[in-house]
RNA sequence: GACCCUAUCGUCUAGAGGCCUAGGACAUUGCCCUCUCACGGCAACAACGCGGGUUCGAUUCCCGCUAGGGUCGCCA
């Protein structure tokens, strides 16, 4: 009966469901093999949750031998934004987040079961609405915007809950003719579910973090097919999750309300449901108080921002798998060298409750990151972050490239325990500027405020200015510091000064300090007597005599 | 308003009835090491939101309360 109004609906389709579905068979993929997707919109803006999800569902994915997909959820043209697709799928490039299908950085489309972009399977989805019209799953809806509005002013003056549901769907009552006089007449419509759930009896929405949880059953009828022909979220959801063979739907906490939803299409589709995971969304502190990150107001929600700053993406990344699975980095101190890849990722483990963002943990995290780079890729990656954000010292790091990483290799062990000074691209030009005069600001304020302290602080560097000599190795360099030290009354032994320190001015801590702040202009730096080998004799004695 | 989720040190968390005197990491503080700063090592500080149950026993199970968060769109 209702086949005449699914004709009138959609008269020319290309291709009917059971055509769509032979062009998607089932994959063929080893046992417990999980597929699983990212399906961002494309609003110009990468969170940094998004990266996040992708990270965890690849992981889930190619840890099970299965796939990994992104898909461009895009059938809202009115946020669209341009380059936008780009921008997603270049991001989880730059992340090194691989996916089997989907949608490239170039925009060209690979796997089987595309399109990967919602827009170009609108007559997939068409096909599918037009057999629930056919079944009577679904109806025309003809109402618009301000009857959908009155609709809800008249539901909350009754106490009745909002939405088109029960005795207030009115276009569900529409007889067929009704409807076949308002589509003659050319009246816009939009397709709605036809639910036949009922509101005061439960059903059960499984998720694989929050377990099995009760709901009440959906009995809104909500719209399948949009005005302008595409889908809305749920709808699309069901269609392609399905189609494209999604074992497990990986996504945002805010979906959770809409699992009853879910559940319900796709059992009128007569489809396999996948599993759930929600995920809580990041969240940051704001005056005593956690809310999730904002991509209007926090600047840190976007991608661009850990970009700019010098973050090395690594240590993103390592920071977010640490948020994801906590054990993490009690693996990763077992396994400090070992790829990522390597941890054995357990989506289970993923707590449940929004996570905090903590700028100070992260950097922690980069210090270590970086301190197991060798000082060539340290110096590669600085390169190429300040190629894009700070030109003049680019172009200083390939003049110098010899000595940058002469510089970066003081104290530097492939085991990570050396030096810990750089935790963003950014802190390489701070940590080397006493080595070019271009860079060189003199000495910091803690460091003058150091040498106020010390009263014969330029005699001591006089003297010592004498003796110095650039030929000198580690071991002579220091035994000629204690003979300052020495000589000035200043304990040559950390023990000797703790034992008595009143016999002392001081200790020959005082006295490298000192050398430490005229030469570096800090009052911390890596191996004092190695920065003065590459400084050079002509620079150290000048900065000695500076004072 | 209705429905749903969440709740352990400052932060990320471990914990799935006795293994908990609640463990780890970051941060903070102290000590040690050392040829200086750092690195490293050791230690300290510091938490089960509140109230009822169930139980011989509850951080763990149940019920309230409270506090955060989410959903209720032709946005995803």
């Amino acid at each position: 009966m209702t086949q005449k109004i699914a004709d009138l609906l959609f008269p020319s389709l290309p291709f009917t469901t059971e055509e769509v579905l032979a062009k998607y068979p089932s994959r063929d993929l080893p046992q417990g093999a999980q597929v699983l997707r990212v399906a961002p919109s494309p609003t110009g803006f990468m969170h940094i949750g998004g990266i996040y999800a992708a990270l965890v569902s690849e992981r889930v994915a190619h840890q099970s031998q299965g796939v990994f997909m992104l898909r461009i959820e895009d059938t809202d043209l009115k946020r669209e934004k341009e380059g936008a697709v780009e921008l997603i799928a270049s991001s989880l490039e730059e992340y090194s987040i691989p996916m089997d299908e989907g949608v490239k950085g170039d925009l060209t489309e690979i796997g089987a079961y595309g399109p990967y972009t919602q827009s170009k399977r609108r007559d997939i989805y068409q096909a599918f609405v037009k057999q629930m019209v056919a079944e009577d799953k679904a109806y025309p809806c003809f109402c618009s915007e301000e009857d959908i509005t009155a609709l809800r002013e008249k539901e909350i003056a009754l106490g009745a809950r909002p939405g088109y549901h029960g005795q207030f769907a009115t276009c569900r009552y529409l007889t067929e003719a009704q409807q076949e006089e308002k589509i003659k007449k050319g009246l816009p419509w939009v397709i709605r579910f036809k639910s036949n759930g009922n509101y005061n009896e439960k059903c059960i929405a499984r998720d694989i973090l929050r377990g099995n949880r009760e709901f009440p059953q959906n009995d809104l009828d909500i719209v399948l097919l949009k005005s302008d022909g595409l889908p809305t979220y749920h709808f699309a959801h069901i269609v392609d999750d399905h189609l494209m063979g999604t074992t497990i739907v990986l996504r945002g906490d805010e979906w959770f309300s809409s699992l009853p939803l879910h559940f319900q299409l796709f059992d009128a589709m007569g489809w396999k449901t996948p599993k759930y995971a929600h995920i809580a969304p990041i969240q940051k502190m704001e005056e005593g108080a956690k809310r999730k990150l904002s991509k209007r107001k926090d600047p840190e929600a976007s991608i661009t921002f850990y970009a700019e700053q010098g973050y090395p993406k690594q240590s993103v990344l390592e920071y977010l798998m640490n948020l994801a699975n906590s054990n993490f980095e009690d693996w990763r101190r077992q396994n400090p060298v070992s790829p990522l890849t390597d941890f054995p990722f357990k989506l289970k483990k993923m707590g449940s409750a929004g996570a905090l963002f903590d700028f100070v943990k992260l950097l922690s995290v980069s210090r270590d990151t970086v301190a197991h780079m060798s000082a060539e890729r340290v110096y590669e990656e600085g390169l190429e972050w300040a190629e894009k954000y700070d030109n003049a010292f680019a172009l200083l790091m390939k003049e110098n490239k010899e000595k940058m990483i002469k510089i970066l290799s003081i104290e530097r062990k492939p085991s990570g325990k050396g030096r810990k000074d750089i935790a963003l691209w950014s802190d390489i030009k701070k940590e080397v500027s006493c080595f070019f005069d271009a860079l060189w600001e003199g000495i910091s304020e803690e460091g003058k405020a150091f040498l106020l302290e010390h009263k014969e602080a330029k005699e001591i560097a006089l003297s010592y200015q004498k003796i110095y000599s650039s030929a000198d190795d580690n071991q002579v360099w220091f035994d000629k510091v204690k003979q300052i030290a020495d000589e000035f009354n200043y304990a040559t032994s950390m023990k000797d000064y703790k034992e008595h320190p009143e016999n002392f001015k001081g200790s020959v801590s005082d006295i490298a300090s000192l050398i430490r702040v005229l030469i570096t202009g800090k009052l911390q730096s890596p191996d004092l007597h190695d920065m003065m080998q590459i400084l050079g004799e002509d620079a150290v004695q000048k900065r000695l005599s500076a004072l």
